[in-house]
DNA sequence: GCAATCGTCAACCAATCGGTTAAATAAACG
DNA sequence: CGTTTATTTAACCGATTGGTTGACGATTGC
C-alpha cells in the first residue's frame, strides 16, 4: 500500500514539480500558465500536476474551461514533521533555525 | 543534473528506506543487521543503503569485513528547510515553529 | 454554428526502480 | 590453509517514470 508520505516525498523528488510548487507560492495559477515557463509539453505539466494533486500538495478547481491550481501545504507539514524527528541528532543547527526564521518572518514579501 | 534535493526526496519516498533511517535513529548498525527485520534479500537492502548513502542521509564506514551504517541528518536538514519555506502559507504555523524549537533545544538528549 | 482555447486521454518510448538469484570479493576463524 | 561470514556485483525481470505526439471533449467568443 502506498502511504501519503510515499506520495509526498516522491512528488517532491522532481525539480519540475518543486518549481511548480514554488510558483504557486506566489499565486494560484491556471494549468496553461503553470506550463508556460517550462520547455516541456502541456500534457507533461498536466501529469506533474496530477502527481502533486494526488500527493495532496495542491488542490485543483475547475471554473469554466480553466482549471486553477493552488498550493495546499498541509501535506508538506506532515512530511516536515516526519523529518524533524531526525533533527535532534544534529549538533546545534542554528543555521537552519535562522533560515527558518528568515523565511517565516518574510511574509510581507508576497 | 540531479541535485542533492532530488536525491534526498527520492530516497525518502520509499517506506523501506524510511524504516531503515528510523532503525538507525536507535543505533549504528551493520548491513546484515539492517536487513534482518525485512522480508527481502540482502542485495536489495544493500541497494537501498547505497541510495541512502548517495543522498547523504547515511554514512557507511567499513571496519574489518563489517560495514557500519550511521545516520547523517545534515542532508535531511537541507530538505527540511526547503519544505519549511512553504509553511508560511499555513494560517499561523505556530505548531511547526514550536516543534522546531522543541526538537532544536533538546540537544542534551544526545 | 463554428473556430479557437483549455486541458486531458491514449499510445508509445527509453530510462530508472525495486526486487530476484547466482557468483565474486574480502575478512575472520579454527 | 580451507571454511564460514559479510557484503557487493552482475545479470535479469516486470513495473513505474518522465517525456513525446496526436486525437479528443468541453467551454468560450465571434
Amino acid at each position: 500500500m502506498e502511504t501519503r508520505l510515499d506520495l509526498v516525498f516522491a512528488a517532491l523528488s522532481d525539480p519540475t514539480r518543486r518549481a511548480i510548487l514554488t510558483m504557486l507560492l506566489e499565486d494560484d495559477m491556471a494549468v496553461t500558465d503553470v506550463a508556460e515557463p517550462f520547455e516541456m509539453s502541456l500534457p507533461a505539466i498536466s501529469k506533474h500536476l496530477t502527481i502533486l494533486s494526488r500527493a495532496g500538495l495542491i488542490a485543483q478547481e475547475k471554473r469554466g474551461r480553466v482549471k486553477w491550481c493552488k498550493l495546499d501545504p498541509s501535506a508538506l507539514r506532515e512530511a516536515s514533521v516526519w523529518m524533524q524527528g531526525f533533527g535532534q541528532f544534529e549538533p546545534v543547527n542554528l543555521d537552519a533555525f535562522e533560515r527558518f526564521l528568515e523565511v517565516e518572518l518574510r511574509d510581507d514579501s508576497v
